[in-house]
DNA sequence: CCTTGACTTGGAGTGCACTCCAACATCTAC
DNA sequence: GTAGATGTTGGAGTGCACTCCAAGTCAAGG
């Protein structure tokens, strides 16, 4: 386990969920990111926080998921709610959320507060398809243990 | 955990690795598939038993992933061997291996024994590349799970 | 003012893993 | 022997998530 997933599973497990700080401020503490960035972060100071590619954060935002406010001169800059987004809405693409559920979600914020029981549905059903990923690459990584394992004793040529 | 999951880790942690016995046979009862499953199983029967379209097994035919013996009419035909290839690429496949690698183990398998210390090299490679998915998989689990707490307190509009 | 580098846009291109299709062949049951 | 299901091939099409590109704009240092 990473330490940060430790940490954070802590902070699930022990705090009490009204204490619990904003996202934001919490992934960018565990992220060990500088606690002084300013809020008027270039999308490439973004893009190495995050490690996210600023085509990716162009395409992101033309696909809805992540919006930035322009400059005088028309060029983004990120607040650190809007990296809050950024880290959260890759957090969803890395458990394989399409870009078009994560768009959903980001509609349903915009809504207002109203939406949040439809934002916790919309959670734990892909809490459900994320654990039951995780049951099958657990199971994928059994059978390819297996292999490992066996070909101590392998003879037959073709064996797989 | 599935039991599936939890008789194969049993298997792979009690016996000894030479008396495991070949995973086709062992993944076809894990599976409860029919024992007495013939050997010239069609395209079709293969793709209800694996859960993998015909179409599919054809793409990974030309893909080399898996060979299948034709009858004097020229239908696919497969074994319990080949059946076992199906379900162990399928498991590689679930756990993200690009098809390219899936393809070069299967031609260290048909280049013989003396192949065998690279293959474990590739499947130790590609084992440590799941456990490293397994703990990302995990660390968004985490941050839904947060998400899913903290939205009890909610009170930002606008908040993630 | 001028250069250099970072940024903007719309749109095209890429890579992957399927998935579908047409046109034809074969197998099974009646 | 014929209908209808099931199979074959090569190749085209799809969907997704980027990734790259050209042509132009903006900002900072000298």
């Amino acid at each position: 386990m990473t330490s940060v997933l430790e940490r954070l599973n802590d902070l699930i497990e022990t705090v009490e969920s009204d204490q619990l700080p904003a996202l934001t401020d919490e992934l960018v503490a565990l992220l060990d990111l500088p606690a002084d960035l300013g809020d008027r972060l270039t999308i490439t100071q973004v893009s190495e926080l995050t490690g996210v590619s600023a085509d990716t954060l162009r395409y992101y935002e033309k696909a809805n998921l992540i919006s930035a406010p322009r400059t005088a001169g028309g060029r983004r800059y990120y607040d650190r709610e809007a990296l809050g987004r950024v880290v959260f809405a890759t957090r969803l693409r890395m458990a394989d959320m399409p870009i078009r559920d994560i768009e959903q979600y980001v509609r349903l914020v915009d809504a207002g507060p109203h939406t949040i029981p439809e934002r916790l549905e919309l959670l734990n059903a892909h809490r459900a398809r994320m654990l039951q990923r995780l049951r099958d690459l657990q199971f994928a990584i059994a059978v390819v243990d297996y292999k490992i394992k066996t070909y101590g004793g392998q003879t037959a040529p073709h064996c797989f």
